[in-house]
RNA sequence: GGGCCGCUAGCUCAACUGGCAGAGCAACGGACUCUUAAUCCGUUGGUUCCAGGUUCGAGUCCUGGGCGGCUCACCA
């Protein structure tokens, strides 16, 4: 929907706007006049009885959109937003001036931007409410707002016009300033914690870090194919091979995958690597910032969710991958030990595992049809396979398993950690055994990364590290179904305008 | 990629077995000085997602396509 194929009701408010200057009256005009911001307002004065108080109280500027109108004649009522909250506005004719009230507050719609100062009071109903003195319009709205009583339902607007999502939606307002919270408060923890926050590419020579297919783009002047990071892993890691102990970022990700209700092509990951830490501390330190933020944000660390409730305070159930498979999945034993037993058994759970290539992988594929979803209430899993763990440190009495665990909640994977592999030599050998993966058809498998290699060569600390979902932590705490719910933007076919 | 479902006015939704495309809100005109889904009177508004087909007649049935949702597969 272009400006040029515009409808009926458009047509008549461009119309408006043009009336509006021919009589004198700017309809966008380029400054506004703010004392208080609404939400202020509301806290400071939603308690106060005291008519007298509030008259006293002086005059308050403030702007925002109006997103209800009632006119009684001379008389009129409306509500006005601002990102913090909305407040009533009384308009007298004899208050705010004939040539105002008539000529431009009756001319108004919901949905237009106006700036309005005045004096506090309470009407008959109790309502805190501006009497305004003096009002401008802001900014004039040309195209009519979804309708004010069901909102905007249609999923599909919802998210290719967010913007109409967040003014006519308060769950979803509500749920991306959750988002803001949680974005703020890993921030937050972690700086308290002594982490520094860092950027690094997220445009790779050499995607690594996870197991996913990239997005490739070209760069012209160095004619060099590059891609978006599937994750920051290696070039964090470096890091701390240069000195910066406790580092952590938090940004986008690119997977070049399918989109599901909780895959989007683009998604934020937090990642923080810890010298001198293991996979021990990081399931100590995850608990805590989880289970804190819940308090900060929502108050306390009960959350619904769908069906459940989910409870994060800690400490939370820990189990290792192997014994998950067996009791939680009712897996034979055998698995563990016998690749040609894991086969047996992931074929008859109908799973194809021709394009397995390793007993690991296997596991991995039993793990996630029978012990994933099981995984409600916060879980540790934990020592996972070596084959399907390249960059993980392997446990000094089984060198089959690696120290690296995957927090699951609501059945889903939110956190995947490890203590870092920082022999450079075992981790050649494990890159090299990626390649013949990749050479198998695995588009999945990691690159060998001989830069990353020589960054080992001088000498990784013994470290930690931790990738956590932060889409999908804001899914939990907002009770949201589909991870496009937490995302502004979510990745769309293009379509219309 | 498979299956199922959906797409009708700006928005939320109706429209029987194929028979004049409708309501509420929004918009436009008017009344109204404490309303809050304000109320009252009047008016207007449609490429029924697109392209074909069947039919005297298609929002409705058929074929193909588009976009979305759910789900399965895929995705450590």
């Amino acid at each position: 929907m272009t400006s040029e194929e515009t409808n009926r009701i458009v047509k008549e408010l461009y119309q408006k706007v043009e009336r509006f200057r021919e009589a004198g009256i700017e309809p966008y005009p380029n400054r506004a006049q703010v004392s208080h911001l609404i939400g202020d307002v509301l806290s400071a004065y939603s308690e106060v009885e005291d008519e007298e108080r509030l008259a006293q109280a002086g005059e308050f500027k403030l702007a925002g959109r109006i997103v209800s109108l009632r006119f009684h004649g001379r008389a009129s009522f409306a509500h006005l937003r601002d990102m913090s909250g909305q407040i009533q506005l009384y308009f007298r004719e004899d208050k705010v001036g004939r040539e105002f009230y008539r000529k431009i507050l009756k001319k108004m719609d919901v949905g237009d931007f106006l700036g309005a100062s005045g004096t506090l009071f309470r009407t008959r109903t109790g309502e805190l409410t501006l009497q305004v003195n003096e009002a401008k319009l802001l900014s004039k709205i040309v195209r009519p707002l979804p309708e004010k009583w069901h909102g905007l339902k249609d999923k599909e607007l919802r998210y290719r016009q967010r913007y109409l999502d967040l003014i006519a939606n308060k769950e979803s307002r509500d749920r991306f300033l959750i988002r803001a919270k949680v974005v703020q408060g890993i921030r937050n923890y972690l700086s308290s914690k002594g982490f520094i926050e860092v950027e690094t590419p997220t445009m790779q020579v050499i995607p690594g870090g996870a197991a996913a297919k990239p997005f490739v783009t070209h760069h012209n002047a160095l004619d060099l194919e590059l891609y978006l990071r599937i994750a920051p892993e290696l070039y964090l890691k470096r890091l701390v091979v240069g000195g910066f102990d406790r580092v952590f970022e938090l940004g986008k990700c690119y997977r070049n995958e399918g989109i599901s209700s909780e895959h989007n092509p683009e998604f934020t990951m937090v990642e923080f690597y810890m010298a001198y830490a293991d996979y021990n501390t990081l399931m100590e330190l995850s608990e805590e910032m989880v289970s804190s933020l819940a308090k900060e944000i929502l108050g306390d660390s009960k959350v619904p969710y769908g069906e459940y409730e989910i409870d994060f305070a800690p400490p939370w159930k820990r189990i290792s991958f192997k014994d998950a498979l067996t009791s939680i999945g009712n897996a034979p034993e055998e698995v563990w030990d016998s690749e040609e037993a894991a086969r047996r058994f992931a074929e008859e759970l109908e799973i194809e595992t021709e394009h397995l290539h390793s007993h690991g992988k296997v596991l991995g594929e039993i793990f996630d049809e029978l012990v994933e979803p099981n995984l409600i209430q916060p879980t540790f899993i934990y020592d996972y396979p070596v084959d399907i763990s390249p960059l993980a440190k392997s446990k000094p009495e089984d060198p089959k398993v690696v120290e690296r665990f995957e927090l699951f909640v609501a059945g889903r994977e939110i956190a995947n950690a490890y203590t870092e592999l920082n022999d450079p030599k075992e981790q050649r050998q494990r890159m090299l055994q990626q390649l013949r993966e990749r050479d198998l058809g695995d588009e999945e498998a990691q690159r060998l990364d001989e830069d990353y290699i020589r960054a080992l060569e001088y000498g990784l600390p013994p470290t930690a590290g931790e990738g956590i979902g932060v889409d999908r932590l804001v899914m939990l705490f907002t009770n949201a179904p589909s991870i496009r719910d937490v995302i502004l933007f979510p990745t769309l076919r293009p379509q219309g305008g």
